[in-house]
DNA sequence: CTGAAAGCGCTAACAA
DNA sequence: TTGTTAGCGCTTTCAG
């Protein structure tokens, strides 16, 4: 590059101290402050001439907006907060939440908005966390696995907040959300044991202070009730998602009704403790009981055997919730959006006698 | 409380459109703009009435700090990037990196910096995140799962931006990072393993880019001197962390040695699908083949037989990263730090007959 | 111990 | 199409 005196040259700030502000930009281009403003903002009212020039200055200077300073003014964070709901306990161990995690990620990252993730653990948390969002810090939060008791979206949305959940509500409030159709999920499960031949079918259901856990278990019952088999509520069983619940839910069961030849679970975690408790007591799976899980996650294709579940497309619900998120922040006004993802049942060993 | 003018009134404001600003505090408190940030922003030099005064009327209109004001005024952004780099198939199929999270967000938490998510997929996010946290953006950084041969920590130390490594890095670069003593870890699954009588011990290692994969296949030779049995490289087999890699290696071991008895792997989620392949092959575990995994996450708990395991702290070390991402931001001229956790042997049925 | 004033970097009226 | 001007809300000298 030709000659160039140290330390003022732009080739030389390559690693400066202080970054390029635009006043840099508009000086280097010999333009006004706000000209360079508007190449960079994509203001369509600028000459050609006038754009280049800002252009290969913000490229030689290596110019970066200073976010706060832009959000002073426009009052927009250009950051979405992603709020995880739920202990860690079963947080991670379900690898549901982190494909969640990376779908709405992903969806994130073109529209050039940050995500600033926030953990609930404990009751200590939700104040801080609804205080952080309350304050305008971001422009919009996806909610991760609220209970159906969870007063926080109603408070966001009241704040007016645009929100987006992960779930059904429990209440009718008139949120966007994404979910899968559980019940029809269910019933497929239950359908596919059914032609297996089991009539004796048992499920370990979610909590059901979570409207998905309902409704799957809604959907066992339609099921049952479709292949002919009555509903018996010693066929139910509560787990809360995590393996150790689902494995004495499991045992609960086997006392309850031994002669059990299936069993439907609401997530693959729980479809494999309960395959480990069944294999303890003596039972084959699938020959003496055939298990079906949820969620078609890594753990039914480590399991073994591997396990017959009903998969839900986790990446691209998160995708969508961010497209939807980005939606009404772009158009606070527009109505609540609620999108159904179908699922998809896959058949594996757990569930059928070769 | 008395008698208000609707609209007008502090308590009115409840869910007011326009938050309240330090000069709303001010005015309210009849002390200047000045002394109401010393009294939020917690300097000594301010007179007990007054800060009483302010203190109520913060209190009094829930007023909250404009964050961007702020950043603005400070040159601080009061938020840590953490930096996932790894590809979504092992992501969360592996517990480890959520536990991670949640030990880094707790850790945290108290300090009110936030926590930017930011994952790089593939090589197209690498300089967008590049760009992000090199335009000071973010205070500091916590760069989790880096492979030794990413120029990302490199780069990013050289623009001064404070960073902490999850994992010792390859080169000897000085820079923070948190880890656990993988070498020592895998010594005392080989020991407990030949402490069982095994003779022909195989390994399913991970990517050799990455140094706790290098550190624990260095271990597991160290290991078996110790033990008097000779290192072999037809027991060595890689694997890259995901359970379908993890069963093929698993296979080609079985090709090559036939006569193994023991197998360690570095992961849980490698170790189930290596239990997996060996039932698979008509092998009894632990009787004909006794197996070790890596990190006591669900997984080990979970699989049938139950996983032996070396534990490592996951949620602690992710605290301590955030510990130490926080003192290098107060500190930029600290020393780097090298925090070195120790591993735990947990034994379970997979490798001691009965 | 307190207040007045300046200014961080940016965008958005408003004129020209 | 462009430039000038006026703040956004905050912290921080500098006087007093």
């Amino acid at each position: 590059m030709g000659n160039q005196r140290p330390g003022t040259g732009a080739a030389s700030r390559a690693a400066s101290a202080r970054p390029a502000t635009i006043d840099d930009v508009a000086r280097l281009s010999g333009v006004s402050r706000a000209t360079a403003s508007r190449v960079v903002n994509e203001s369509p009212r600028v000459s050609p001439e006038a754009r280049i020039a800002v252009q290969s200055a913000v490229a030689q200077l290596g110019y970066e907006p200073n976010r706060a300073a832009r959000t002073l003014m426009t009052r927009r964070s250009d950051s979405i907060g992603v709020v995880i709901l739920e202990n860690s306990t079963r947080l991670f161990g379900d690898p549901f939440f982190g494909h969640l995690l990376v779908g709405i990620s992903s969806g994130l990252a073109a529209s050039g908005l940050q995500l600033i993730l926030l953990m609930v653990q404990d009751a200590g948390d939700t104040g801080r966390v609804e205080r952080y969002l309350a304050a305008g810090h971001v422009d919009g939060a996806i909610l991760v696995g609220p209970h159906g008791n969870d007063p926080l979206p109603a408070r966001l949305a009241r704040r007016q907040l645009p929100i987006v959940l992960s779930g059904r509500p429990l209440d009718a409030t008139r949120v966007s959300y994404v979910d899968v159709d559980n019940r029809a999920g269910a019933i497929t499960a239950i359908r596919h044991l059914a032609g297996q031949g089991r009539r004796r079918i048992a499920t370990i259901h979610g909590t059901l202070d979570m409207p998905s856990a309902r409704d799957r278990l809604e959907g066992y019952r339609d099921g049952l009730r479709e292949a002919g088999l009555g509903v018996d509520p010693a066929l139910e069983a509560a787990g809360d998602y995590s393996p150790v619940i689902a494995a004495q839910a499991m045992r609960t069961l086997l006392d309850r009704t031994p002669d059990l030849d299936g069993v439907f679970a609401a997530s693959d975690s729980m479809a494999a403790a309960a395959v480990g408790v069944l294999l303890d007591s003596g039972r084959r799976v699938p020959e003496d009981v055939a298990v079906v899980g949820f969620d078609d996650s890594e753990v039914a294709r480590n399991a073994r055997p591997r396990l017959t579940t009903v998969r839900q497309p986790i990446e691209a619900m998160g995708r969508e919730m961010a497209r939807l998120i980005l939606r009404r922040v772009e158009d606070p006004g527009d109505v609540p959006s609620e999108v159904l993802f179908q699922t998809e049942l896959i058949v594996r060993e757990s569930s059928v006698v070769p």
